[in-house]
RNA sequence: GUGGUUGUAGCUCAGUUGGUUAGAGCGCUGGUUUGUGGUACCAGAUGUCGUGGGUUCGAGUCCCAUCUUCCACCCCA
């Protein structure tokens, strides 16, 4: 094994197994976007640079991975550029093509270049791999999917609704009981901004903010100040810190502290109702948490905020995020389009059901028969069957070379096929079959009509 | 991008203060059993010790670089 080959950091290869289990939660999800309306649209990897730089803040830029210019792309580059050094001057002239990072904005694009096609309010979904050169860890690469769906076109806060209920179905039908769906709203935050004095500092806030949960109360005020959040705006924050209970409560709680704000209360106000909704409709297995810390995420993000984690005991960041965005095709130049969606991070829901065994075990769709090879003869009558058991819809291989019956044997159970035809002698004179259940051992001697039937 | 961690057989790992031919379990191959697998018993093969340099009479073991893994930041699915 001199130069093993090997495949770049963050990324992975997927066995049969793995690719069985990733379509299984695929086809969960896809059924459900379906079931709520959405219709699927597919978008390139790639996009231009413009398309996507600054949509995702300094921090984003620097994690979209930029694809380099074909030919001499280096005489685009003015010696002056090339002998500054500076990747912010020669990143634009060598590189204008570059990975998607997500499937928003690149629907927000679609949005706007086919607007006149597109029938409003447009409810799509997207399953496709994004990229981000981020540094790996667990349930962080380099490449992923993401599934998300989105509507544009309506500001009604019923999509909402929908959302956190559609959520309940996916991560219901995939037995995984006990989700979180975190909801907050850009609004309360911009609120308590406004309230504290540091509507300028409104990202500074919010990730300090974000971080509660993480490095407790001491270090988030430490943060805060750090980052020029006036004292007095801190002490303000105090009932903040110090929310709890249910959702009513918490609401209440809020209010003490926004009652000078409009657009807190605002905030509060859609919070309500999303609440009151979806305690009316009920969940089938996750539960509607508020949680005002609730920050992360992209900062397009001008209502709702979600965010879902998994069960409790399971070590994993979050499964999946979403919001509402008010404005975000009107940098692609179409304003007045409000927007909402959701995504789901395939690769995380991945990990998270291994590690509480989800998966059903019928999820290896493997051959269901085998043909043991005897000889020339015999495996053409083995051919002739399996081509009929085939046209039947039933999974059926012959193997392919005549070797040791103890080999093929042990093939049919590595890979895990429940049945093994003989064809042997005497089963050719008689025109018969024998088969045989591998778990159980039991044989029958079968005629090819009832060969089919047996196994159909 | 910052700091740390990891890499030995297909897999999980052991390898003593640097010292001759680098080990175990599982798996794999063959046999006991040339028309019957999963159990048992017997036999066998595994490797440029992640890669490239360096120190040394001598390096899996020490030093440097690089790649990879995982972790904490940052950020996020």
């Amino acid at each position: 094994m001199a130069q093993k080959p090997s495949i770049p950091k963050g990324t992975r290869d997927f066995n049969a197994e793995q690719v069985a289990k990733r379509s299984y939660i695929m086809d969960t999800i896809k059924r459900q976007f379906q079931l709520y309306g959405f219709q699927p649209i597919e978008t390139p990897s790639f996009e231009n640079s413009e398309t996507l730089m600054g949509k995702y803040g300094e921090e984003g830029d620097r994690l979209i991975f930029k694809i380099l210019n074909s030919g001499e792309y280096l005489n685009k580059v003015s010696d002056n550029d090339y002998n500054s050094k500076s990747e912010v001057q020669i990143t634009p002239k060598i590189s204008e093509k570059a990975l998607r990072y997500d499937l928003t904005v690149p629907f927000a694009r679609y949005v706007v270049q086919h607007q006149n096609d597109i029938v409003f309010p447009f409810k799509r979904y997207q399953i496709q791999a994004v990229w981000r050169a981020d540094r790996p860890q667990k349930g962080r690469f380099r490449e992923f999917y993401q599934c998300d769906a989105d509507v544009v076109g309506s500001k009604s806060l019923l999509q909402e609704v929908e959302f956190v209920q559609l959520y309940d179905a996916v991560f219901t039908t995939l037995k995984l009981n006990g989700t979180t769906i975190k909801i907050n709203n850009r609004k309360i935050l911009s609120g308590i901004a406004e309230v504290i004095g540091a509507q300028d500092k409104l990202i500074d806030f919010t990730v300090a903010l974000d971080k509660l949960d993480k490095i407790g109360e001491e270090k988030v005020k430490a943060e805060m100040l750090n980052k020029g959040i006036p004292d007095d705006g801190i002490t303000k924050l105090q009932p903040l810190f110090s929310l709890k209970g249910d959702f009513g409560d918490q609401v209440d709680g809020l209010k003490s502290i926004l009652n000078t704000s409009e657009i807190g209360l605002k905030g509060i106000e859609e919070l309500e109702f999303i609440d009151t909704a979806i305690s009316n409709l009920g969940l089938k297995s996750a539960k509607l948490q508020l949680d005002v810390t609730l920050a992360r995420g992209l900062n397009y993000y001008t209502g709702a905020i979600f965010e879902v984690s998994a069960p409790e005991g399971v070590k994993m960041g979050s499964i999946g995020g979403g919001g509402r965005y008010d404005d975000l095709t009107s940098i692609f130049g179409k304003p007045d389009t409000s927007g909402v969606g959701i995504s789901f991070g395939l690769d995380r829901i991945y990990l998270v059901l291994e590690e509480l065994k989800l998966f059903p075990n019928t999820i290896a769709d493997a051959t269901k028969v085998l043909f043991i090879n005897f000889g020339e003869k015999e495996a053409m009558v083995c051919l002739n069957a399996v081509t009929k058991l085939r046209a039947e819809g039933i999974k059926a291989e012959l193997y392919p070379d005549t070797v040791k019956m103890k080999k093929q044997m042990t093939y049919a159970n590595r890979r895990q096929i429940p049945y093994v035809v003989l064809v042997g002698e005497q089963e050719l004179e008689s025109k018969t079959f024998t088969l045989k259940q591998m778990e159980t051992g039991e044989q029958k001697l079968l005629t090819l009509q009832d060969l089919v039937s047996e196994l159909y």
